[in-house]
DNA sequence: ATCTAAACTGAATTCGTCTCAGTTTGCTTC
DNA sequence: GAAGCAAACTGAGACGAATTCAGTTTAGAT
């Protein structure tokens, strides 16, 4: 699972989709979605604004497409993170720290993703645009899904004290993605450093027995 | 401070801006603001579309009306909410609760202002536009200063137990407005159930040493 | 050298927002 | 009860950004 990919199985090497994605990445996600005007991104890429169109079949259309991306990648970090993980409490702290392992365009991404989530839940008008619409719901599904196990995991076990395992996971992805409102790369906090802190406070939130070890 | 007001004091009789609002609070809401064609708007208030440029000077403009009445709504219930707290648990308790005293136009209100948070990130090109943005900004900025007063009063109390009251507040208002995202009337989960969780989570997270009282 | 599919282009179209140049409405004041 | 006035409103059209159309160019395979 590459970081850009699509429908294409096997991108032909003069394709520029992949510039355009990481080139709508930066300017959505620094000056946002609506104010960046498509033929920017083409002026950008250096192609002309229609040869957008050979790529996607409209503006939301490739907005969606980073939104899957990211979803995607968020899945599989997710996985990666807490498979060998040798109980609860530790999956929690990883699967936390899944959630910070991010370059500077990345922590874009992840705010696009966040700031357009409204998208996902309106039918869509084109063929493309709605099929990427609904694999990002239902990877949105997969995510509450997986953080559910987890939470439901260390309630069996003992490990976390709380109720209900669907609600405290979307307590968790709420305090978590939040982060990605006010991060800036440079600013008074590093990933590292929020990493830490938020480990801790997922571990408060869960009632967690053991609070993770200071890094 | 009611629902309802705008710019001028004394709103004319025949004004039809609280109209306008509702509808497009309605519409914004349940179908999402891009979606949402203003006309749209004119023709369920029962006006001509260029009649809503007498009372706001964009589609954007109307939004971040809407946006800046629900934080200002937001900025007074806490404040009536906690002020009448005899301890720092208490407070907390309070003001979590208050976040959720919302009639079903109140929730699509509040969903509004979740989704569309990046507006306030940039400038705004025409004047009340920007006007608006800038008075959305500092009521943010009032509500995080209000949490993290209430975090900060808890720590020096010895109620609460973390680190970073601003970075706590933070969490605790992610954690509270992430509600939005999923919450419908009539869902599996009333306001009074959502409270009551909510108020139980917020305490775990700040490592209260009182665990708010079932209700 | 020819063929083909992907990559691309400039010109024209569409569609929603917004401006303009006024007209109507209802209230106040004489 | 007519004149004056500001708020409320309107239809016609301008504007700007996304998108479509009708092709042309390019790079690599045969």
């Amino acid at each position: 699972m590459s970081t850009v990919d699509n429908a294409p199985r096997t991108e032909s090497p003069r394709s520029k989709r992949a510039v355009i994605i990481a080139t709508a990445i930066d300017r959505f996600g620094e000056e946002g979605f609506e104010h960046t005007k498509w033929a920017t991104i083409a002026d950008d890429v250096g192609i002309g604004q229609t040869a957008l169109y050979h790529y996607f079949e409209s503006k939301v259309h490739c907005l969606l497409t980073i939104m899957r991306l990211e979803l995607s990648n968020s899945v599989e970090r997710f996985r990666a993170a807490t498979e060998s993980a040798p109980d609860s409490a530790a999956a929690l702290t990883a699967a936390v720290a899944s959630a910070y392992e991010a370059s500077p365009r990345d922590a874009l991404q992840r705010r696009i993703l966040q700031n357009h989530m409204d998208l996902l839940a309106t039918k869509r008008p084109s063929k493309k645009e709605e099929e990427e619409r609904l694999l990002c719901r239902s990877l949105v599904q997969e995510i509450e899904h997986n953080w559910t196990g987890l939470v439901q995991k260390g309630i069996d076990d003992g490990a976390f004290r709380v109720d209900d395992a669907l609600l405290t996971a979307r307590m968790l992805l709420a305090l978590v993605v939040g982060v990605w409102r006010w991060y800036r790369p440079g600013g008074e906090m590093t990933l590292e450093q929020i990493t830490e802190v938020m480990a801790e406070a997922a571990a408060r939130l869960v009632d967690s027995a053991e609070v993770p070890a200071r890094t």
